[in-house]
DNA sequence: CGCATCTCAGCGGGACTGACATAT
DNA sequence: CATATGTCAGTCTCGCTGAGATGC
């Protein structure tokens, strides 16, 4: 049963521990590679849809315009994107993925996939469908 | 369609994102008391279980021991709660929540309902209950 | 002795705010 | 002029580590 004023059918209290959970495993993967969520959101929205603004980067990774600054700030010294000015509007940089950056995007996926498979490992097939349907929903 | 290697279909960042969500839902409505997550948890472990040593109320609230500790002192300085030396164990410290404490708990929990309600506005009764069931299964 | 409890200092990721200079 | 962009400094919650003191 369950009783949504119980803490632990909380629903922002079962969301707050599966997050944990899901940052845990995400720690072990991505601490092998010396980055973080912020720097494989920004890798991955690169690939995704190519080079970008800093502020369209903001927008595709969901990430704050100043939170932005210093990942690519530690993105760059990395060599795994380049910041370009651009020449159309002098206000912007163009962020652009490298070739090492783009394998390094590559390894970071893998180790995910790895983490997702150990996040959902309790749930059928058809229950994950349904999980990152309503999680889609709620957002 | 799902395809879980897109950055927007990950469920790692469906839950980081549906989490996002619902703290900044929970911080509006906890503001308005001037207490954290924490305090909350603490309190709510508290009217569940009784009064209990800060180490069982870590347990309980999946807190950690340092956290309990400041946690607590809140609590203790805003009277919500009384800590009091334990004549059996003289390690431990027996923490009680009071009558305002109770009523802050209650008010808490009011704002904490509210923001369920938001939270969970695109999701009909069964999805909800389906969610809460997926998310139980994950912990 | 080993173990549990409490306390304190500190770290790091993630999300966010306010302010500012500059360019459109 | 208002708006958009990038940068900087700082805050807050949350989860955690390490070390130390005390008591079982």
């Amino acid at each position: 049963m369950q009783d949504l004023r119980r803490l632990a059918d909380r629903p922002t209290w079962l969301l707050g521990r599966a997050y944990a959970r899901s940052r845990t495993l995400l720690n072990e993967g991505f601490g092998q590679e010396g980055l973080s969520g912020y720097h494989f959101r920004v890798l991955a929205a690169l690939d995704e849809h190519g080079s970008l603004s800093q502020a369209d980067l903001g927008r595709h990774a969901k990430l704050d315009r100043s939170d932005v600054v210093a990942t690519v700030n530690d993105l760059v010294e990395a060599r795994l994107v380049r910041r370009d000015a651009d020449a159309a509007d002098r206000r912007r940089n163009i962020i652009a993925i490298t070739a090492s950056g783009a394998s390094a995007l590559e390894r970071l996926g893998q180790r995910l996939d790895e983490v997702q498979d150990r996040l959902l490992e309790a749930l059928s097939p058809r229950e994950r469908v349904t999980l990152v349907r309503l999680l889609r929903k709620l957002t």
